[in-house]
DNA sequence: GCGATCAGCT
DNA sequence: CACAGCTGATCGC
């Protein structure tokens, strides 16, 4: 959760993510994307107020975050005072001091975070210096050097403080396995599931909160199954997700919600109620997006827990890991950095300790900070009206050299590990050389480590130890149900024979299905093919009545 | 009645 | 397994 306060030193004319208290005095808003805790204030009256006696003040955001902001009907006031600005097109902004009469242009260039849809992170250059806000972001290791935006020259622009997303920057989240890897693991995991028969479907436990987008998109596109949402509207303008979303119950793969959602699934039920339309009990299992992380380098990783007989977890982050943190900011070499967030059990203290590590070094005369050179061209300004004022297509002559991996600064780092080398997150960094002049604590060591009360190793024995009594009375959950939440009746069958007709029937045993298990009881009839080695998926142990539902 | 805050629960 | 947000209780206005 962000703990930044809205403003940066550097511009405190500006509120990025906060907008209650001193930030409503503000000249210029900005929001790195449509969470919850970076909208403090967002639809406050008092904010509301200064709107309206303001002809200046504007709300800066990326076309998809205005998207998604102006669905919501709390935020419909906002209609007027948001400017968009395109991501990777930077932009002048005008501030203006409305009672003093004074001026002062930034360029803000908006940069993609991989957080959610329309998080961006917000590269601010003017008479402050050049300064990042990061938002929330998930980049992998190397993107920084992708990004065209924090270069200049073929160089690493000359960045003075970057405001870190700083979820994971323990050692104790070293890694976590990239989005392809969770993807896969995913995917294998329903395929797998929702092949079997008609009457298999996968509820995905996400949360109430935007990110999971990609998950839906990539398995509608893989499966052929759109995804089952309570409400579409907030895509209504974004094809590209909408064409894998939908609102008919009737379909293999939900996200759906409900308040009482677990006691749904409990209950063999979807928290949209939806059943088959001949009565045939669905199948349903259960997987709950989680962030797993490894605190040593490991070989291969588990992407999926199975949590009991139902129940899966699912690696997935949408924040950086430690180590993707710690490559992004190698990369950017500020000379501060501060930490939006702290870490679960971190003190401030802590993190800004290994923050410094990455950053820029003072190393003897060597030229550590220099001044801003003149600001290249633009594409397109924003009056403080919003409105874009001109148009600049030719950019192209500031990036010949996009292909190339842009040079770092030479600072710091002595042979053999010369500054230009991208690491890749498996290179064993720290055997190859002695420490540079300015020492790095490396973290690789550390032996912290999440797994010893994780279990994540297949366990035969317990795995099936899943028909454990329901703790309370749960008798009183028929599976078929209790009437209130069912509406119409679906025609399930023959919604799916359209999409395919064969080979599921045979699949259609009585008995109650036992998922990846690897015992001998003679009930499994669910396993991964082949792929599974690549999947990595694990069973664990039930802890608790096998009966959980997250 | 509304908003802010916090505990509790995913 | 730790993110993001809901619900409900409490308090102040």
């Amino acid at each position: 959760m962000s703990s930044f306060g809205g403003r940066m030193a550097e511009y405190p004319s500006l509120s990025i993510d906060r907008f209650d208290r001193d930030n409503l005095l503000a000249k210029a808003f900005f929001l790195s994307h449509c969470h919850k805790d970076h909208m403090k204030g967002l639809k406050a009256p008092a904010l509301q107020r200064r709107l309206e006696c303001s002809l200046k003040l504007r709300l800066y955001c990326s076309p998809v975050t205005k998207e998604i902001l102006l669905t919501s009907s709390k935020y419909k006031f906002w209609e007027n005072y948001i400017a968009a600005i395109e991501v990777e097109t930077p932009t002048q902004i005008s501030l203006v001091d409305e009672a003093a009469g004074k001026k002062e242009d930034i360029l803000v260039t908006l940069l993609p975070a991989g957080h959610c849809p329309g998080s961006v992170m917000f590269l601010f250059e003017g008479m402050g210096g050049t300064v990042l806000y990061t938002g929330d972001f998930r980049l992998a290791s190397g993107e920084a050097a992708r990004l065209e935006w924090l270069h200049s020259g073929g160089r690493v622009k000359d960045i003075s403080t970057v405001y870190l997303d700083t979820t994971f920057c323990d050692p104790r989240f070293y890694q976590i396995p990239s989005r392809e890897e969770c993807l896969n693991g995913i995917m294998q995991l329903v395929g797998s599931w929702v092949t079997l028969s008609p009457y298999h479907v996968v509820w995905l436990n996400c949360k109430a909160a935007y990110g999971y987008e990609y998950l839906f998109t990539n398995l509608s596109e893989e499966f052929g199954i759109q995804v089952h949402l309570n409400k579409l509207d907030m895509f209504k303008n974004m094809p590209e997700i909408l064409h894998h979303v939908t609102m008919d119950r009737m379909t293999q793969i939900h996200a759906c919600r409900h308040p009482k959602e677990d006691y749904f699934v409990r209950a063999n039920r979807l928290p949209c109620g939806n059943i088959a339309a001949d009565g045939t009990p669905l199948r349903i299992i259960s997987i709950k997006p989680s962030t797993m992380w490894f605190a040593e380098r490991i070989k291969r990783a588990n992407v999926i827990v199975r949590t009991s007989e139902s129940c899966y977890r699912a690696c997935f982050s949408f924040h950086s890991s430690f180590t993707e943190i710690k490559d992004f900011l190698s990369y950017i070499q500020p000379v501060t950095v501060h930490a939006n967030v702290l870490p679960m059990g971190k003190t401030y203290e802590e993190v800004k300790e290994i923050l410094k590590s990455f950053c820029r070094k003072d190393c003897g005369d060597e030229a550590v900070y220099k001044p801003l050179g003149k600001l290249k061209r633009w594409r397109q300004s924003f009056s403080n009206e919003g409105v874009p004022s001109s148009t600049d297509g030719d950019i192209d002559g500031l990036f010949d050299d996009y292909h190339v991996i842009p040079v770092k600064r030479a600072l710091c780092v002595p042979p053999p590990s010369p500054p230009t080398d991208r690491r890749e997150p498996d290179d064993e960094v720290l055997v190859n050389s002695e420490p540079p002049a300015c020492f790095i604590p490396e973290f690789h060591d550390c032996e912290e480590s999440n797994e010893e009360d994780e279990e994540e190793e297949i366990d035969g024995a317990n795995a099936e130890e899943t028909s454990a009594p329901r703790a309370s009375g749960g008798a009183g959950q028929r599976a078929g149900g209790t009437a209130s939440e069912e509406t119409i009746a679906p025609s399930w069958h023959s919604f799916f024979q359209r999409e395919r007709d064969e080979d599921w029937e045979r699949e259609m045993a009585p008995h109650s299905p036992k998922l990846f298990s690897d015992s001998e009881d003679g009930d499994s009839t669910h396993s991964i093919p082949s792929s599974s080695q690549s999947t990595h998926i694990s069973e664990r142990a039930s802890q608790g009545s096998g009966l959980e539902t997250e």
